[in-house]
DNA sequence: AGAATGGGTTAAAACGTTTTAATCGCGTAT
DNA sequence: ATACGCGATTAAAACGTTTTAACCCATTCT
């Protein structure tokens, strides 16, 4: 009963007395049709509630208008955000998404991950996991050729491939030199994982910014948490102990931001009083901390459009034919968002 | 060049001297094959790197092992991580996810992204999106007769619709008990924008513990908000002005519950002695507010989990043309996470 | 010995499109 | 008149699979 229902171009054609060919033609705009068998043929495709099957189309045009993503860590607040920028500007483009998550960072699955986009046919493939450890090992220019276009998304720049990334170091940067400005002298350093290449970069711009200013950097003044709030309690609590003198501390992510003001709360220590504190992402939440968090914001949605529009530009050149352009890496630049948490005049 | 890399099953047929039937069936393994033979087959699959092209398969068999998931507020906590429910149970089951967000909850683009989904051949649908409004209007027994098999995600149930959802009324009578039980007897409730499903049911929930406590529930003691901390925050604000007496508030989300607890810092009202406060969510970051919040906990992931394993099951009967078993509604049911902001014992 | 069984294999027909190459009218230039 | 050109249309050949129905060839049963 379900077997027949589905309405076929033949019959469509046949309603309109005229041939397939003529009806894909119509329906495509890729060849010339006059009007008037143009407007029969309309007639019998709402008549018979046609809808084209985008699988057949695809098999025989070689492109299924679908990008897979292949994510990871969507609990986080960046990536989630990234994604949803994504698929609007996918939408915008014709685009479907085809979503996999990987569970580990590390580089179990990319195989399996990676087989089924192609066997589904995906045009291009967007990398939206983080690089920690040696994951993006499997990354390099002779298995890309094997590959279609793939845009890589927060990964140290490699050649040979396109990117599009967040300058993390720059916002380190912003961060820690509002600190200094702000007259602060010691300054600490709460970071994710050191696996994470978004944590190194942001240590570097952090000690660029303590360098240029002639403070000290010294490696007691940085501590390693797991990026949630109950490990930045633990380890600032640590930092404390070691360094009594600390005057402010830059968090790599605000949750963890968050745990810096819950360990300060708990010892009666002031912030921004004795404590200055800034954090990393402006999550929403961000501005209702007490005291509302100095933190740093990433055009995140931007990005996830912007890394749709690179891929979509590599996939129409590679249709055509064309040589690929070049790979490109595309910075963004965050912005630093002043609340009271660093004791700056606002 | 890149034209002729595909390589096919009869390619493989060839290379095993072979017919593509027989590789066909021992790929798939549809019909018995000779063990010498298989042999072959497996050999020429593994030096041609043969894949079977899924879309060529979908067409042929008619699924296509993929589900469409429409959802609404990936920005919010709930649908985020019952998203990656979905995607972990999806995997496993072997299905793909195709990604669709709805960017405005009322159902302006429902019928082209409905459309879209069923161009694409998806084998069901998840309809995460939730029910504000009447933007769950178009989901009538007759309609979802011409659709293939759908699971709704937190909406009212109705008829011939199969859902899940947690039980928002339930989770609601939780939190409220508990504030009567640590002495509370003047309490209020934030809600979210009424026009939501989900915060009538919680307001429903509220009533019933205080109906059952003999407490007055009377409507000035609630007031609404659109979900955010600053919203929130001002909606509280009038509340304590109308109500100078209220001793607790119950929060329809964390970050709302965030708003309230910042607005107490800043009218140096102390929380949990003043004002008791609980949430609903349980984000992670709920329990290093300050204080840590009291909060509801909902199985999300569960909740995505469930749902594409009811789907997956409508979608076997309907392969097998069975008839499809009965609608139905699974509730799954949130937990109280008792912590220092509503002043109960730990 | 001849018929029936049955496992293994295959050629051909689907699945629903787009594209290619050929065909058909028809007006215009030779 | 014949040839030519040209726009609109079509029949048939792709695209890469699975499935159906027929076929072969040993066994086994009468």
């Amino acid at each position: 009963m379900d077997r027949k229902s589905q309405v076929t171009i033949v019959d469509v054609a046949r309603h309109a007395r005229v041939s397939a060919g003529t009806v894909s033609n119509v329906l495509t705009g890729n060849r010339p049709v006059a009007a008037s068998t143009r407007k029969r043929v309309l007639c019998a495709v709402e008549e018979l509630c046609y809808r084209p099957n985008l699988l057949a189309r695809s098999l025989v045009n070689r492109s299924s208008n679908t990008i897979g993503v292949v994510a990871y860590g969507l609990e986080y607040y960046g990536p989630l955000r990234t994604l949803v920028g994504m698929e609007q500007q996918a939408a915008e483009l014709g685009y479907s998404l085809l979503l996999d998550l990987l569970h580990r960072p590390d580089g179990q699955d990319v195989d399996a991950v990676l087989e089924g986009m192609l066997a589904r046919q995906v045009d291009g493939i967007i990398w939206a996991v983080h690089e920690v450890g040696d994951n993006h090992g499997w990354v390099t220019e002779a298995r890309l050729l094997t590959l279609p276009p793939m845009l890589f998304l927060t990964m140290e720049p490699r050649v040979g491939t396109t990117m599009v990334a967040t300058d993390n170091r720059a916002g380190a940067r912003l961060a820690v030199q509002h600190l200094i400005d702000a007259g602060r002298r010691t300054i600490g350093i709460l970071c994710g994982p050191m696996t994470w290449w978004e944590v190194r970069e942001r240590l570097a711009g952090w000690q660029d910014a303590l360098d240029s200013a002639g403070l000290e950097a010294s490696p007691d003044l940085v501590v390693e948490a797991d990026w949630s709030a109950a490990g930045g309690e633990r380890a600032v609590f640590q930092l404390l102990q070691r360094r009594p003198d600390l005057d402010a501390i830059f968090a790599c992510n605000d949750p963890m931001a968050l745990g810096v003001l819950h360990c300060c709360h708990r010892r009666h220590c002031s912030v921004p009083g004795e404590l200055s504190v800034v954090g990393f992402d402006d999550t929403p939440e961000s501005a209702f901390f007490w005291p509302p968090l100095t933190t740093v914001h990433q055009p995140l949605a931007e990005l996830g459009r912007a890394a749709v529009d690179q891929l979509h530009r590599q996939i129409e050149l590679r249709l055509q034919g064309e040589e690929p352009e070049p790979p490109t890496v595309q910075w963004l630049f965050p912005s630093l968002k002043v609340r009271k948490s660093c004791g700056a005049a606002l």
